[in-house]
DNA sequence: GTCTATAAAGAGATAGAC
DNA sequence: GTCTATCTCTTTATAGAC
């Protein structure tokens, strides 16, 4: 009669009930902080208050946890920036609005956020291949974004859109290395911060300069 | 008759041997591409054609090989900045010396820029402590750069010198994480591009935007 | 300076009781 | 759903021969 419950993960790669979700975080957040390969499942474990063995009830293996983390981590940043983009029609304000929801969404679950960008070596060669391609496709959505804005006249033409968007991706994605929750700057005004930068420059060679927007 | 020429690598953590230097670079392309903690010592004394336990008469552990990889990392990119902070005296120049430099630097020695930068977590409390205290004068000197372009007058105010330096550090530091040396792009292009968009931006509110420079 | 052999500890994962 | 106990493999590092 079809799944059983117990050992649902063990069918499909999701992990869906709330002790799934409690395991999935505080996995993460010990893969951004030690590694993948520097974190055991014994720390998993104590973290969660249970044995090491009592993790296998829940998951088939130590890298499913970071399989998981990766999908849950570019399936919400995808869906939300381009929700964001789908919200403004001028090229700029497209481009100013994916840098900020970017900024939110990663930052705001910075531990699966990073576990993607930095731990994602440590999958298997087919996990990790998939995963990939989720990326290229988030990225090739700002590259297309910056492309726009090259055809509409609104942005420089003279760096491709190719190297503009990675200059971008560098702006964004090392944010999370050194962003710390509950500083003296909220992941809102960091965004407004890298979008200024990242649309007007630093240099004062215009008249307008607002960064008051 | 003081130092022993056999196991200098145990009196003193310089590792300055041909083959001392040889296997810093064999280790910090392993902890560059499988990270610290999964980079085995067989694999290192694999890529060297040796056995595992001869490793051991040129470093006292794995963890000095990472150590000594972030010392020479920190030491090359604060002097070559420095250096090229000192060749120019107008403050836009001076950042778009330090942009190239510290691209060209970084770049140059992928490998061991990364590792410091990425696996840095893996050391000893004492020597992460070290290690962070040589980058944070590395950033230090990044901040001047920028305050003093703003009290120059040359770069925008409207927005914190620590912030600016901040986004400046995450269009440098990122590029290490895709840039392939022999792809496409060199370094000293990549170096040009950043500086452009970092001091012009994207935008094209202004009317001299050349990035023929 | 490199080798073989091995120590000593720790890893991920499983079996079966409760 | 969690436990204790254990299997099996791998790890870093050392000892001592050559």
């Amino acid at each position: 009669m079809g799944k059983k419950t117990r050992g649902a993960s063990q069918e499909t790669e999701a992990i869906p009930s709330e002790r799934g979700k409690r395991l999935l975080s505080v996995a993460a957040k010990l893969f951004r902080t030690k590694g993948y390969a520097g974190t055991k499942t014994r720390e998993i474990a104590a973290v969660l208050g249970i044995q090491k063995a009592s993790l296998y009830y829940h998951v088939r293996s130590k890298e499913d946890l970071l399989y998981n983390i990766c999908l849950e981590s570019l399936s919400r940043i995808r869906a939300d920036v381009r929700a964001s983009l789908d919200h403004e029609s001028q090229p700029i304000e497209r481009l100013r609005a994916l840098i900020k929801t970017h900024v939110a969404t990663a930052l705001g679950d910075r531990d699966k956020h990073a576990s993607m960008l930095f731990e994602l070596r440590s999958l298997s060669d087919k996990r990790r291949r998939e995963v990939l391609r989720m990326r290229d496709t988030y990225e090739d959505m700002v590259r297309d974004a910056v492309t726009q804005a090259q055809a509409a006249g609104a942005i420089r033409s003279d760096i491709p859109a190719k190297y503009l968007s990675l200059a971008l991706l560098n702006l964004l994605n090392w944010s999370i290395f050194w962003f710390k929750p509950g500083g003296e700057l909220t992941a809102q005004e960091l965004g407004k911060i890298l979008a200024t930068v990242f649309v007007e420059g630093v240099g004062l060679n215009d008249q307008l300069g607002g960064y008051s927007r």
